[in-house]
RNA sequence: GCCGAAGUGGUGAAAUGGCAAACACGCUACGUUCAGGGCGUAGUGCUCGCAAGGGCUUGUGGGUUCAAGUCCCACCUUCGGCACCA
């Protein structure tokens, strides 16, 4: 007996050989045709575990079957480096965070990502908190500065009391903290740095059309969370001061003759202006206690409305209703105008609103045309208007078109859209992040560090990391002092750090030319190897991370540094991995925070990498959630166990011939025929599963565990093993051909034992070069067809007997071969054949 | 409330409208000088039956079809996204 699997004994081995031997490294500008096939990089918390697994697996193993198939193929990995958990760690373990990160990053690319037998070149590494990185993620933010696509503007902002710092929208899940999901955000007015996104809300929009090689629920949800509303904004002047007009954004223009009042939010800046003495009381303290609600509980709150009128009026352009103008904190300050018209005829939550308060409901669209004298409920569907003089009788639709050119013509709206899509916030008060390159000079106001002047180093000497009192570069004197690019006079840094989705927004870019000193990528590289051909990460980036991607890649475009205007391709978004966690007491997904982590490294040491790596395979298909239970993973290390028995037995037996010529079909036993076709037919499916757009990789799996069983079972019944020195060279020729094609089938999966495997096969002395570098096997369609096949006969849809026949069979003899069976005569029993269906080389069905 | 995905054995899951449950885990029995998650063989959807054999089965209820897990309609449940967005 040959020896056992231990793949303790081969992992490393094999790892560093394929270090040494260089196959990963992706050539730059090579004629082969590239593929770029990106993982999300992982934030370095220090472990990884088997959600990470997941998805690095995948990616793998689709960069190593790429590789087989010729490409030149670019798999690079890097470290999502700054962040907050570093600054929290920081404190708790008196290390600095630049520290933690670095020894974090070491443990988890050589202890865990290298262990897992991942196929990246290293060359390229990118970590976003080095110089050499953020250097370059200062230089586009420069870009966007000076094309107007990073502003400062005072804006109502999410502020995180836990985090000391603001948020982005894309940051806040239900009024929470996306990281501390129990600490409620608050709205604060500040004064920030944004990026531009809305500028890009329709391209973004728009272009999701082309991602066909997405999946469809990530570009539903970017969709809505881009949110596009077409309607039209109206104007009306108040009543009391001609001079002072009040828009509202509406997408139902259609309805402005129904108007029972104008409401605008609390934060709205004309309510302090336009509140009559007698309202002030009232209103100051109804805004003081909105400003008091989170966003969580102007939410929460039952969800009946509130407001208080302010005592003035304003005129409908439309019709000259003087309405009464309230302040509610339903209608929200930063979207649309933060003013609303208020038409409870035809819309819910106006209706609401007017029920509560008493204020008329006047119909102005008719479901049939008549009017009616009071509303029970609010109608929202389209109709015919009614009184709304010059427009009634015209169906809503097309009122809505003219009314919006009335009020262009009468000087009070335009047709406009409206996103729920908000500018990106990206200024946070932390110090482990990337410097903003800005500065601000008393005399020049906001000056851009000089490019030469690049990178603005985040100080490291001398932090003092306490968690209060805001940023710690706020106290950093020295390092905030400087001078003004332009009018060198004293100035001082902004002391503001760069969201970290900022520095993840790019890094795609760099890896083409990861190590390029002189700019952030060249130009001829990075449109080499752009767009990403296979992206994939977890579901849960879904919107923040792939939508800002998307955008640093169209502005970039427009700025004229790449050439393509979407950065992936085809995206794999797999299912989280999930897992029961104490803390909750639900199944979440599985994350350090949530307390239900499972690790890698004991898994590695009980099973090895190449059952880890098949068991996150194995469990279910990549898209779908998968709820970890290490019940099955015996069944993966048995499954190499077998493959490792079964090939090297038949190499200790000398049963494997020492050559790589195929059998011929014609030359081989009865009993060996159908192995050379299970090959055959195994090459197919594996080949099929594993590709885009099916990356079924459990069902290939178990294609090559029933290559494994057939070739068991073939063994066993033909006794090759105990009679090798019996065996002729065309059954020699077979089995070397079976074992050298399940390895390489089996290679991008469980990359250690197929190669191991591999080299040891006769047919490979005197050769040289990994397994991972040969060519994917092909097949030949004719070896996968069987020439018996197995009829099923069906009366009236049920089946009643199954009969082996020759494939090809014609619709007529299959039919006679239904017929004259005696289980079909049984049924029959005397009973007229209506109508036979036959689906050629399956089934018969006979209807009576 | 709106949008999307999904509901199949004890478990993870397979099935271009054509044999439901492939492949595994678990379990049962047997074999193996095998100490414990070793290896091999056979069995294993549910149910009636000693058996041969029969009946039932893909969340629920309808429908289309010779034929439905798969297509259509309604509903239930779970998960995910959005949500006072005007």
């Amino acid at each position: 007996m040959a020896s056992q699997y231990v793949p303790q004994d081969i992992e490393e081995k094999w790892q560093e050989e394929w270090e040494k031997l260089g196959i990963y490294q992706a050539h730059d500008l090579d004629e082969k045709p590239k593929y770029y096939s990106l993982v999300m990089f992982p934030y370095p918390s220090g472990d990884l575990h088997m959600g990470h697994m997941r998805v690095y697996t995948i990616s793998d193993v689709i960069s190593r079957q790429r590789r087989m198939l010729g490409y030149n193929v670019l798999n690079p990995m890097g470290w999502d480096a700054f962040g907050l958990p570093a600054e929290n760690a920081a404190m708790s373990r008196k290390k600095h965070p630049e520290d933690w990160t670095t020894s974090n990053i070491k443990y988890m690319r050589d202890e865990q990502l290298k262990k897992l037998g991942t196929s990246y070149d290293w060359r390229r590494e990118v970590t976003t908190c080095n110089k050499d990185y953020y250097h370059w993620t200062q230089w586009i933010i420069l870009k966007f500065f000076e094309n107007g696509l990073c502003i400062r503007k005072e804006a109502p902002v999410n502020w995180c009391p836990d985090c000391q710092t603001v948020l982005a929208n894309e940051q806040v899940e239900d009024g929470n903290c996306w990281r501390h999901l129990e600490t409620r955000v608050e709205q604060k007015m500040m004064s920030q740095w944004f990026l531009n996104i809305t500028k890009y809300a329709d391209p973004l929009l728009n272009d999701l059309d082309k991602l066909v090689g997405w999946p469809e629920r990530v570009r539903v949800m970017q969709q809505n969370w881009i949110g596009k509303s077409e309607g039209a904004e109206l104007v009306f002047t108040v009543d009391s001061k001609p001079n002072v007009q009040i828009p509202v954004f509406t997408t139902r223009p259609d309805t402005v003759f129904g108007v029972a009042c104008m409401v605008l939010a609390p934060e709205h800046p004309l309510v302090k202006e336009l509140t009559a003495p007698e309202c002030k009381e009232a209103v100051e303290k109804y805004v003081d206690e909105a400003s008091h609600k989170s966003e969580l509980d102007r939410m929460s709150t039952e969800k009946s409305k509130t407001g208080v009128p302010i005592g003035t009026s304003v005129i409908n352009p439309f019709n000259g209703d003087i309405v009464p103008i309230w302040v509610a904190d339903y209608a929200l300050v930063n979207y649309g105008t933060g003013a609303v018209m208020n038409v409870p005829a035809h819309d819910e939550r106006d209706f609401e609103f007017a029920k509560k308060f008493n204020l008329p409901i006047k119909q102005v669209i008719s479901e049939d045309g008549s009017k009616v004298e009071s509303m029970t409920e609010a109608y929202t569907g389209p109709g015919t208007m009614v009184n709304s003089g010059q427009f009634d009788g015209l169906t809503n639709d097309e009122a809505k078109k003219k009314m919006i050119d009335w009020a262009a013509q009468n000087n009070c709206g335009k047709a406009r859209t409206q996103f729920r899509l908000r500018d990106w916030l990206i200024s946070r008060q932390r110090y482990w992040g990337c410097p903003i390159p800005l500065i601000h000079c008393e005399k020049c106001g906001v000056v851009p560090e000089k490019e030469a002047n690049l990178p603005v180093v985040l100080p490291t000497e001398g932090v003092q990391i306490t968690g209060e009192g805001g940023s710690p570069l706020k106290k950093m004197e020295d390092w905030i002092k400087t001078s003004c690019p332009k009018c060198g006079g004293a100035a001082r840094r902004e002391t503001d750090t760069m969201d970290t989705f900022i520095c993840s927004s790019w890094y795609f870019l760099r890896y083409p030319d990861a190590l390029n000193p002189k700019e952030a990528f060249a130009n001829d590289k990075v449109n080499y190897w752009m767009p990403v051909d296979q992206y994939v990460g977890g579901v849960e980036h879904a919107i923040l991370h792939l939508l800002y991607a998307r955008f640093f890649t169209k502005a970039l475009r427009d700025l004229g540094y790449v050439n393509c205007d979407e950065p992936f391709t085809n995206l794999l978004s797999q299912g989280m991995v999930t897992k029961f966690s104490p803390d909750s007491g639900r199944i979440e997904k599985m994350s350090k925070s949530r307390g239900n982590v499972v690790g890698t490294t004991d898994f590695f040491k009980k099973y090895g990498a190449d059952s880890a790596r098949l068991f996150t395979l194995f469990a279910a298909p990549p898209e779908q959630e998968l709820e970890w239970n290490e019940d099955g993973a015996v069944g993966q290390y048995r499954f190499l166990g077998r493959v490792w028995r079964l090939v090297s037995d038949l190499i200790e037996v000398g049963a494997l011939s020492e050559n790589d010529k195929a059998p011929s079909m014609d030359s081989l036993k009865d009993r060996a025929k159908p192995v050379l076709k299970l090959v055959h037919k195994t090459i197919k499916a594996v080949t099929k599963d594993i590709q885009p757009p099916r990356y079924v990789f459990n069902t290939a799996i178990a294609r090559l565990m029933e290559l494994v069983n057939g070739l068991g079972d073939y063994l066993r019944d033909t006794k090759a093993v105990e009679n090798a020195q019996n065996l002729s060279a065309e059954e020699k020729s077979l089995l070397g051909f079976a074992c050298r094609h399940l390895l390489l089938l089996l290679a991008p999966m469980a990359p250690h034992i197929s190669e191991e495997l591999y080299q040891q096969l006769p047919s490979r002395k005197g050769k040289t070069g990994s397994i991972h570098t040969e060519t994917w096997p092909t097949f030949d369609e004719a070896l996968t067809v069987d020439d018996e096949i197995e009829l099923v006969i069906q009366v009236n849809g049920k089946i009643v007997n199954k009969i082996s026949a020759r494939r090809g069979l014609d619709k007529q003899q299959a039919e006679e071969i239904a017929l004259t069976d005696n289980k079909v005569k049984d049924k029959l029993n005397g009973s007229s054949v209506k109508k036979v269906i036959v689906v050629p080389d399956k089934l018969v069905n006979v209807v009576i």
